[in-house]
DNA sequence: CAGCCCATGTAACGAGTTACATGATTAA
DNA sequence: TTAATCATGTAACTCGTTACATGGGCTG
């Protein structure tokens, strides 16, 4: 039972629908949660008949109906439970460093792709936080923001978020550019000591 | 089949027991990969019958007999073939950051001992990486062993992990100072605009 | 002598992933 | 007309987690 926590957190933002959910889980729970467009789905129903959410029927006649949930208060008392117990430590899975961890037994070239593809992806990605963070805030900077009386956990998250992307680009693309430099040099048969 | 790449990576580094292979696991390979001690066992036997790792027991006195592992030709070539299919994008999982998410709608007060107690537990890591990474590279300073010949494989994804945690050590610490003072800020009445 | 470290395993259960199925609307 | 977006669901399967079991040696 976990993904039930994360679920609950992105619902307190506002009513949506399951396939809405899958996107926000896309772009910004992503930072915190991963979770695929089935597990919401199946999520979403167990957390209705547990009353922890409330769904309604959307009726829309240019595309298919839809049901929204939003948290109920049943939710927000098990998200208190939740906050008062030790959070286990947080879990990372990532196959490009594996193949980095490997990298002095393997051939150099295919994880110099992939480091220099990822790059590219985390600089977009980091442009996206960007303007989430901006849009967030509103007129105000960061510091006014962060002391106003506006809901600030979404924007702190994706401080983190923006942070974690930034550092995958810099390691992706400083690493890249060393194993780059290595192949290149064992190429022209130099040994250093 | 995800898991069986890092147990593949990890062992490259030497020969290893399961036993051995969990401590390795909790305190270097978590920076890109999570497992107990119960995945690592079953994992190993089914990479020994096809054959992509070998086992030899170690008879002991003093404590329980051992069976360790080595990485193959045919688990060399595994990880080759791994590492020229595209890296699925990593996942992060932080029940941590689910509680910030949510922190507008609960009591902050358990959020903010939690981010306390892993910004120490964040420091302590950090320690130990900073250990293993003088411990790799011996009398080199950083640059001159990332050019030598020696294996850099691992010291890079330490390189990311230790970073990682300074980062998460950076935000629980100004997250939690952050909340200490908007608690304080209305426990004295004052909504600012 | 209580409790931890070493060392591995089976079994049950809970969570996550993939495949498949449906079907309407809209943009290229 | 091909593909993408919206919208949800069932079912099969793989993976991950927890509980339980065993047993000797070492440390305090």
């Amino acid at each position: 039972m976990a993904l039930r926590h994360a679920v609950l957190a992105a619902l307190l933002d506002g009513e949506y629908s399951g396939y809405q959910l899958a996107k926000i889980f896309d772009l910004s729970v992503s930072n915190f949660w991963h979770a695929v467009p089935q597990q919401l789905y199946s999520e979403l129903s167990r957390l209705e008949t547990e009353g922890l959410i409330s769904g309604r029927q959307i009726i829309q006649h240019d595309r298919p109906n839809k049901r929204v949930y939003t948290v109920t208060q049943a939710g927000v008392d098990e998200l208190e439970r939740f906050a008062a117990t030790p959070a286990k430590p947080g879990i990372i899975r990532e196959n490009l460093l594996v193949m980095v961890q490997a990298v002095d037994h393997i051939s150099a070239d295919a994880v110099i792709a992939q480091l220099e593809e990822r790059a590219l992806a985390s600089a977009a990605k980091i442009e996206l936080f960007e303007h989430t963070l901006r849009h967030l805030r509103g007129d105000l900077d960061e510091e006014a923001f962060l002391q106003s009386a506006a809901p600030i956990g979404p924007y702190l998250t994706c401080l983190r978020g923006r942070r974690f992307e930034q550092e995958n680009h810099e390691w992706f693309t400083s690493t890249a550019r060393l194993l780059r430099a290595r192949a290149g040099a064992t190429a022209e048969g130099g040994e250093p000591a």
